[in-house]
DNA sequence: GTGCGATGTATCGGTCCGATACATCGCGGC
DNA sequence: GCCGCGATGTATCGGACCGATACATCGCAC
């Protein structure tokens, strides 16, 4: 999961360490909370043995105006390589079953944008499935086993078979919108926030590239 | 947590192995997937050697009774012990900030049958302002930072801003019920899945204890 | 009689987290 | 002037948990 969020990422730009956790948190904020520095180095350790990504100590600016006074520990920059693309292409295509749960799902849909519209479309409907099991489940217990089980945990299990149906309809709406080949905006009923005229969909297009 | 769930659970009754995960499962649907065994035997093993549970051969019936030709791989029983209950119960008392994330919460709320009511207060609260922690920094980069963002980034962190608003909400009624003595229901509307009149809260008590 | 799904116990490698350590930089307060 | 403090930045270590795998029994349907 580390590995395809971070090879995704780099496709953006070359970044450090710390700045690639700061990214990894702004994109994956809805659904998991920050990563830990324990995952994130052995991580990138690991993908550049692997020849995904290459390290390099930072440039010092223009060498000799930077005097070697304060000898600052280099930052090191993780840039990805063409395999690294391969690789991230092909961890999209196959879509295992772990990429259904919460936070497979997730991180997929975080690099949609990178994903073609067939696998988007099948990324989805898997999704979907494993949602609607879940909530066949959790109304079994509520129909079934209610009486076994105490007030607090049916409360539970009543609000998680709300997110679920909530998210169906979600997905569906999405599914709706990617076969009909527009936007991802699912239309929002004044629940949200206050403001909701600052949409502006674009395309769904693939490229969403910083160039310097 | 899974150190958690176990003793809570097996103070409603002893069990083996399969059992637990079985009860754990259904008691833990809404919140994550099956725990696996490979986190579940080990950690069996720690608790007891830690003393908070004991493990033994089920007994084979009347003993005479059952001939020991198929000799049955005997399942293992596991049973609380006093030290173990004390254990479960300070595990309750000093709720640390891994009690507010997903799933440490979901595992303490499924046990609010056991945990006394200025606990259960402590932990809703924390819980709410971890959330609410969350919903801003969702809509800081929505506001801010959303031009950056492509569409499908985006949709994900509205789908997510709005279930921390959805959690919100029902924290503040969980809690203003909590305050007000009452079971802990939370009133639906319509949307859940079709009857809902078949409530009848019983009283907050602690006592849920299957009796042989 | 035989295959097959549920029951049941168990291990192993690998991913990820939380705590911790350490160093630099810029800024505001004293 | 300088001191602390929060942000920036890299890194390791032990432990929790997962997914795959292995292996054995039981009951039932075909």
């Amino acid at each position: 999961m580390l590995e395809f969020a971070i090879l995704g990422l780099l496709q953006e730009a070359p970044m450090h360490g710390y700045e690639l956790r700061k990214e990894l948190t702004a994109k994956l904020g809805a659904i998991r909370a920050a990563i830990s520095y324990g995952s994130l180095y052995p991580t990138l350790r690991r993908l550049q043995a692997a020849g995904w990504i290459t390290e390099a100590a930072e440039t010092p600016a223009t060498a000799e105006e930077v005097p070697a006074l304060t000898s600052r520990r280099g930052r090191v920059v993780y840039t990805i390589t063409a395999e690294g693309k391969e690789r991230f292409a092909q961890l999209i295509a196959q879509a295992g079953p772990e990429t259904y749960d919460d936070t497979g799902f997730g991180v997929h849909f975080a690099f949609f944008a990178r994903t073609d519209q067939a696998t988007r479309l099948r990324i989805l409907e898997g999704r979907r499935r494993k949602i609607e099991e879940r909530r066949e489940g959790l109304r079994d217990v509520l129909g079934r086993a209610a009486e076994r089980l105490d007030a607090y945990t049916l409360e539970l299990q009543r609000h998680g078979l709300d997110a679920c149906e909530r998210e169906v309809r979600w997905l569906e709406e999405l599914i709706a919108n990617e076969r009909s080949g527009r936007a991802p905006t699912v239309p929002r009923s004044g629940t949200t926030g206050g403001r909701g005229e600052n949409d502006s969909p674009p395309p769904p297009g693939e490229s969403r590239t910083k160039r310097p």
